[in-house]
RNA sequence: GCCCUGAUGGUGGAAUUGGUAGACACGCAGGACUUAAAAUCCUGUAAUCAUUGCGAUUGUACGGGUUCAAGUCCCGUUCGGGGCACCA
């Protein structure tokens, strides 16, 4: 009986709708699983064969949970705010919701062939009204919300409100942007709108003027985690520094919540890794040096203060407001003439060309521990937007400062024993501490507690915590995404009340800028509230819709929560979340951020929402190459193309099989190959081959479409496993698929003689279920560290072994069909039918192993000498130590091995090995 | 520059606590079936030498080390992938 894949498929998913198999409902008797994938962005090229290798791996632990009596969530929805969308639009005038609504069919009919167990009735779109109505939601709550650093939370408006009105902003620890100090009475002095700007500055989402990475091509702000090397990351288009008033988020405030959090969550090593730097907490101390002749201090920031000794000058940030206090009237004109230059350099230039540059600002600054003069400099390799914009230069022990002291030719003080600063500096925090005063002699580890404890007590600053991670710019001037909940009165930002959302997005004439350089709902009419105050222009960032999708997710139709407490009560957080590592920096701080937030205000009951995380690797593309002589249409084959002078040439894949070339279709393929002719090697012309990224211009690209049409798609699944481990990445070559689609045509064929289905109700033998507990138990170990490509291998052994058995045992194909089912559910569900079983297989039991039917009767031992293995031999599995030593050694092979001589020591390991060496 | 990862046959990969390196596949070669092809099945397949059989030597990026025994542990180096990067 052939294996019809084709119509088994075809006939389970329909069953799987009917019967609504993969609908899950909150069921306090059952313990829950929740399973989610990274939603993709549906893009206009449709799934290759790349994409789903992560689905299938949530799709099979999902079902194996199931299997073992979860209550499994699994859902999966569209990212489908976004750019490229917008950008056709924009060239075609096709309204992005057309486009994306016809790339979200797409997507689901080419999902819809894998055989996911996706509950699609709980599919969000963040697209949609119903959603992002939760996203402005979140939004308005973080309006309303301020960060309390003592409370260590986010805490109501109101009772900041309530702390100025007693006593100022003077006695309140709470993170902000805001610059002036006031008093109870000066706070009850202020007008309503002055009130207003100075709360703007502790809000959660606030709007300030704020220095802004701008990518003119795009039109449009970028978050910090969109560029890459000073041009977005999508597209590669140049950035460059912007003033702007823009929306933020206060992430900064959650920073080291963000950190903490990590050492409670099970993620790669490398992930956690990268979400540290990219946080990039350093500890220091904040230190105040007096300006000369001045009553004005700077600030700076140090994480070394060790080596305050050696400072020799100071710099400053060209945007720090100190700027203007300390340049002198002589150094004015070089100062302006700097500024200006500064100014002119893109991000890009500053990050590609680091040649020293800065200028002296006349002015001098005293050394609070030496009490020595140091010049003060401005320059633009310090920061602006890190720690206060100011540093002490420590030429010795800061290679940057040493490039810029070496440049002015300012004095280097080395502080360390032994180091030797005449060509560089000595950046490592180790050694004996000289010329320092009073840490002469300590380690610097010691000198740097020594310090910190000296600058405390004298008064001199405060040891203090920076982080590199800065709030999020939550404007974009952009149509496709989410409108912000919020109008415009008297120049100051209100929210809608919440009854009033969610607030739609509406149609515009023209999707481009308007001609003022408004963002595009500029063009929109009667975008303003009833009483006529405009809206906001701007729309919300890609990661705003991605935030919270999860929550949703548990109760994707509430409309009068983000979630229902019982629903999320029961539900609680992600236990496995799947997806690329590309979200490391952006998705996964957002939504953490996102997801503390709404467990400060008590919304959610869990405040890390997901728990696991893998990070599927990327398939790439296994491109195939021609090799063209120049200068004709002549094509070598590989072997003989190292006697001509060649061109590769990049080949269709599809037209490729087993690396030889279809020469008919490849003269079909274009019309400039239809005249081409070849120099074949024994008659075939063989391609050559590289593993490059999946994409169109390599034409490498590999549709699940056409692997599900010719393979059908159990086998695409297996082979997608197969491949490898799944966090790492691997070339996509079709040819292996072969192994895995014999491999379930076998399966297909240990129930069936000729065209019978044919099993026997029987007590499995001896050797059977030696067989089938084996695979249990390599399956369910595998499964839970996801090594699924070791499962596949297992079934393949075990399909082998209960072949040469010739078993047709039911019980034992039974429970071979229910442990392969989470891999291949199509051809289980419909062999587990044919078994006589009622419902389906996905529900059916995952079979426990017996360790009793493992136990070998004997072992068969490498006999080594010297630790070369020579031979082995059989031995009873419970013969201790001593006779398995007497054994080997009084074995023909081990005495002429020895040849006489004597043995200095045997080792048995018993039921490993055993060596003798001699 | 710093941090994280990785390197095993022609290819993808396996080896769960140090215990027969190369499981399972692909590919390739030979054979069976067939008029032929496809499909299927069987055999071989790390390299070198030997080959009538037995076998021997080398081998997990490279160089050292620990151990009866190292792909696995330790030290150093090279190369690939990823992250951060004038972040003081």
């Amino acid at each position: 009986m052939d294996y019809k894949f084709s119509e088994i498929e075809k006939k389970w998913q329909k069953y799987w709708v009917e019967n609504a198999t993969y609908k899950v409902k909150e069921d306090s008797s059952k313990k829950k699983f929740y399973v989610l994938d990274m939603f993709p962005y549906p893009s206009g090229a449709g799934l290759h064969v790349g994409h789903p290798l992560g689905y299938i791996a949530s799709d099979i632990f999902a079902r194996y949970k199931r299997q073992q009596g979860f209550n499994v969530l699994h859902p999966m929805g569209y990212d489908s705010y976004g750019l490229p969308a917008e950008q056709y639009a924009i060239q075609t005038g096709q309204h992005p919701a057309v486009t994306t609504a016809k790339n979200i069919a797409r997507y689901r009919e080419q999902l819809d062939k894998i055989g996911f167990c996706f509950d699609w009735s709980r599919e969000v779109r963040t697209c949609e009204p119903n959603y992002y109505k939760w996203t402005q939601w979140a939004f308005i709550k973080m309006f309303n919300s301020y960060y309390d650093n003592d409370a260590n939370k986010a805490l109501p408006i109101e009772e900041l409100i309530a702390k100025f009105e007693k006593d100022g902003n003077t006695n309140v620890n709470a993170a902000n942007n805001c610059t002036v100090k006031f008093s109870a009475s000066d706070w009850k002095s202020y007008s309503e709108k002055e009130k207003e700007q100075i709360l703007l500055a502790y809000r959660i989402a606030y709007l300030a003027d704020t220095k802004v990475n701008f990518c003119p091509a795009l039109g449009c702000v970028l978050a910090n985690d969109e560029i890459s090397e000073g041009v977005s990351v999508r597209g590669g288009y140049p950035v460059e520094q912007r003033v702007m008033r823009q929306w933020s988020l206060r992430v900064s405030a959650y920073a080291q919540r963000l950190l903490d959090g990590l050492d409670k969550i099970d993620w790669s090593d490398a992930l956690k890794e990268t979400q540290k730097n990219w946080i990039g907490r350093s500890e220091g101390a904040e230190m105040d040096f007096a300006v000369k002749g001045q009553d004005l201090k700077l600030k700076i920031f140090t994480t070394r203060c060790d080596t305050i000794h050696g400072v020799t000058f100071m710099v400053l940030a060209p945007e720090s407001e100190y700027v203007a206090k300390v340049t002198t009237a002589d150094q004015k004109a070089a100062v302006d003439d700097y500024l200006a230059q500064v100014k002119r350099r893109t991000e890009r230039e500053r990050i590609s060309d680091r040649r020293v540059s800065g200028v002296f600002s006349g002015s001098y600054a005293i050394n609070p521990i030496t009490e020595k003069e140091i010049p003060i400099y401005i320059s633009d390799y310090v920061l602006a937007g890190y720690g206060t914009g100011a540093i002490m230069a420590v030429p010795a022990h800061d290679s940057r400062d040493y490039a810029f002291a070496k440049h002015f030719n300012l004095p280097i003080i080395p502080l360390i024993e032994g180091a030797d600063v005449s060509e560089e500096s000595f950046d490592a925090k180790e050694g004996i501490m000289m010329n320092s005063g009073f840490l002469n002699g300590l380690t610097v580890k010691e000198a740097l507690k020594t310090a910190k404890k000296y600058i405390k007590e004298k008064g001199i600053g405060e040891v203090k915590v920076n982080y590199r991670l800065r709030d999020a710019i939550f404007s974009r001037q952009r149509y496709w995404g989410e409108p912000f909940p919020v109008y415009y009165k008297d120049g100051m930002p209100h929210m809608l009340d919440e009854s009033k959302l969610p607030l739609e997005l509406p149609e515009v004439s023209d999707f481009k800028p308007t001609e003022s350089g408004e963002p595009p709902l500029g063009h929109a009419e009667n975008w303003c509230t009833p009483e006529g105050y405009p809206y906001e222009l701007n729309t919300m960032p890609g990661f705003a819709g991605s935030s919270a999708y999860y929550l949703r997710y548990m109760d994707p139709t509430n409309d009068k929560a983000l979630v229902s407490k019982e629903a999320n009560q029961y539900w609680k957080s992600v236990d496995l979340y799947v997806g690329g590592t590309e979200h490391a920096t952006g998705h996964l701080i957002y939504s953490r951020f996102w997801n503390k937030f709404l467990f400060d205000l008590g919304i959610v009951c869990e405040d890390e929402p997901f728990r696991k995380l893998i990070n599927q690797g990327m398939i790439q593309g296994r491109s195939n190459f021609v090799y063209r002589i120049k200068d004709t249409n002549t094509f070598v084959s590989l072997g003989l193309k190292k006697d001509y002078d060649v061109t590769p040439i990049h080949v269709d894949v599809n037209i490729v099989n087993n690396d030889i070339l279809d020469i008919e279709a490849f003269k079909a393929w274009r019309p400039e190959f239809e005249t081409a002719e070849f120099i074949l090697e024994d008659g075939k012309y063989v391609c050559g081959w590289a593993v490059e990224k999946m994409s169109k211009s390599m034409f490498n690209v590999v549709n699940p479409d056409d692997i599900v049409d010719k393979y059908g798609a159990d086998t695409l699944r297996l082979y997608e496993m197969f491949l490898g481990p799944i966090e790492q990445s691997k070339p996509w070559d079709t040819k292996g698929i072969d192994g895995v689609n014999r491999f379930l045509k076998k399966f297909w064929g240990m129930f069936f003689t000729g065209d019978n289905f044919d099993v026997v109700k029987a007590e499995p033998t001896a050797e059977e279920q030696k067989s089938i507990h084996k695979l249990i138990k390599k399956v369910t170990g595998d499964v839970e560290t996801f090594s699924y490509n070791t499962s596949i291998a297992a079934f393949m052994i075990c399909a082998n072994e209960l072949t040469s058995l010739k078993c047709k045992n039911a019980e034992v194909l039974t429970k071979f069909v229910t442990v392969l089912a989470p891999f291949a559910p199509h051809i289980c569900e419909e062999l587990y039918h044919l078994l006589g079983n009622t419902g389906s297989v996905c529900d059916a039991q995952w079979p426990s192993y017996d360790e009793k039917f493992l136990v070998e009767s004997s072992v068969k031992y490498p006999i080594s000498f010297n630790g070369k293995v020579r031979f082995t031999l059989e031995l009873p599995a419970d013969m201790d130590k001593a006779d398995v030593e007497k054994t080997a050694l009084a074995n023909d092979q081990t005495i002429k091995l020895l040849d006489g001589k004597p043995t200095k020591k045997v080792i048995v390991v018993p039921g490993k090995i055993v060596n003798i060496v001699f």
